[in-house]
DNA sequence: CGGTGGATTGAGGTAGATCAACATGCGTGG
DNA sequence: CCACGCATGTTGATCTACCTCAATCCACCG
């Protein structure tokens, strides 16, 4: 039952996901609402489990877009880069999140793992097959993408109409959140990025988010723990500081 | 047969889009190739063609999500905004979008037509529907989700990487590629949009976008075609002021 | 023909980039 | 277990692309 983990994606919303993948053991799991028995085995027969080490490309921009994957465990970064090697990091996916859904046959971007990663690997024709006789599936699919185009906007608002402070203030919260509930307080928010992912994710230089984070701990917001984690001080200040509601 | 307009955007890529919709008459129509007969018919059972003016509102930030639109007529531009009034503009689109597509009940952006548009509106639980029962055509939708996700990262490289030139070549070269075929060298491409508009779609300000388009009038890349159009004269040098490829 | 909203142009200011040391932490091998 | 060495991160000084503020200009429209 443990590849079962590779179906926590299908639950009924990232809330959930969020809470049940965090919250139970690695081996446990939680049964998929979008998903029944049948379905479940089914999936599971076209995934094969992938193990990924820190720093392994999952695929490069150009590369044949053979396989669509579903993150299981750890931190992978999505990005894209231009001729003279400026990056845009497009987001930090979680466990939940699929990666490398492409409208053509080729990916568009660069899939780098941050952390040891787990992804569950499926081949797209058979995929697709199986979305094409569960069509709820599909559906949930559908939703997902939404999901993450929202993402997107939200991104591009950042990108486009936000200063410094606020880049990194959203950029904390917006991980936070998505890391789940477990954070809050006890336990400091783990940044497995570079100060230089941090700046290509925000659009800054690497010299402007060590100097705004530093800010940040001068005013008391947040507290660097080491140089791979923040505590969230002061949440509401920090959601003020976002400009964002 | 003339509502079957509202189907242009199920043809199966969205370049065949541009070629169906623009090259054929306003009253023609081609063969849609994600539907059936059967399927239009029902497709057409539930939509309801909706005329919108120039600056109207198809839907707001906040509003709740009752409706999926596509886009059959004009052009609408989407965009969201920070509580101080800050706008990033998302997207603008053309005749074979989708809009309004939301993960939960609730629409996340504002929705407005830059030109008189007509669109085809769908109750969503109905369309839900339609999709369970026919699974080919929502896995065109999710294809199509991936475009426009695609279309997204485009968009955060732009906001987060992009020197002004590059902002402003990228956007005309953009908007002219998926205008089709039709604006290459005989007519000028048309700009609905204010340089506001164009100034919140590249993250820039109105001045900024003023003196860049003149920039480039002056070195002879574009013709300003009194205001509301240009005509591109350098295809290569736009591509590359464009920073990409 | 006058007025109004968009667009342009100019002058000056600034947030963040760039360039250049310097510090720190961390993995490695002795 | 500690010292070393290199990555990564921090800090400071300066620069600049773009923003801001302030006039016009212009086209369209009643």
């Amino acid at each position: 039952m443990a590849s079962m983990t590779s179906l926590h994606a299908f639950c009924a919303s990232r809330g959930d996901v969020a809470k049940s993948c965090r919250n139970c053991g690695a081996r446990e799991f939680n049964v998929c609402q979008a998903l029944d028995a049948v379905q479940q085995e089914k999936l599971l027969a076209l995934a094969s489990r992938l193990p990924l080490a820190k720093r392994d490309r999952l695929f490069s921009a150009g590369d044949p877009a053979r396989y669509v994957y579903n993150l299981t465990e750890g931190m992978v970064c999505l990005s894209r880069s231009l001729p003279d090697g400026r990056r845009q990091i497009l987001g930090f996916l979680l466990p939940g999140d699929f990666i490398g859904f492409e409208a053509d046959d080729i990916h568009r971007r660069d899939a780098e793992a941050l952390t040891e990663a787990k992804v569950c690997r499926f081949e797209r024709a058979a995929f697709d097959g199986f979305l094409r006789d569960n069509p709820d599936v599909a559906l949930r699919l559908l939703q997902m993408a939404s999901g993450d185009l929202e993402q997107a906007a939200r991104h591009e608002v950042l990108l486009g109409r936000k200063t410094a402070v606020e880049r990194l203030a959203t950029f904390l919260l917006d991980l936070r959140d998505r890391s789940g509930a477990r954070h809050l307080r006890t336990h400091p928010l783990a940044l497995p990025m570079t100060r230089g992912e941090i700046a290509d994710y925000t659009g800054l230089t690497i010299e402007t988010v060590s100097r705004t984070l530093r800010r940040l701990k001068a005013d008391e917001v947040i507290e660097l723990v080491g140089t791979g984690a923040v505590r969230v001080l002061d949440d509401d200040r920090l959601e003020r500081l976002s400009g964002s509601t």
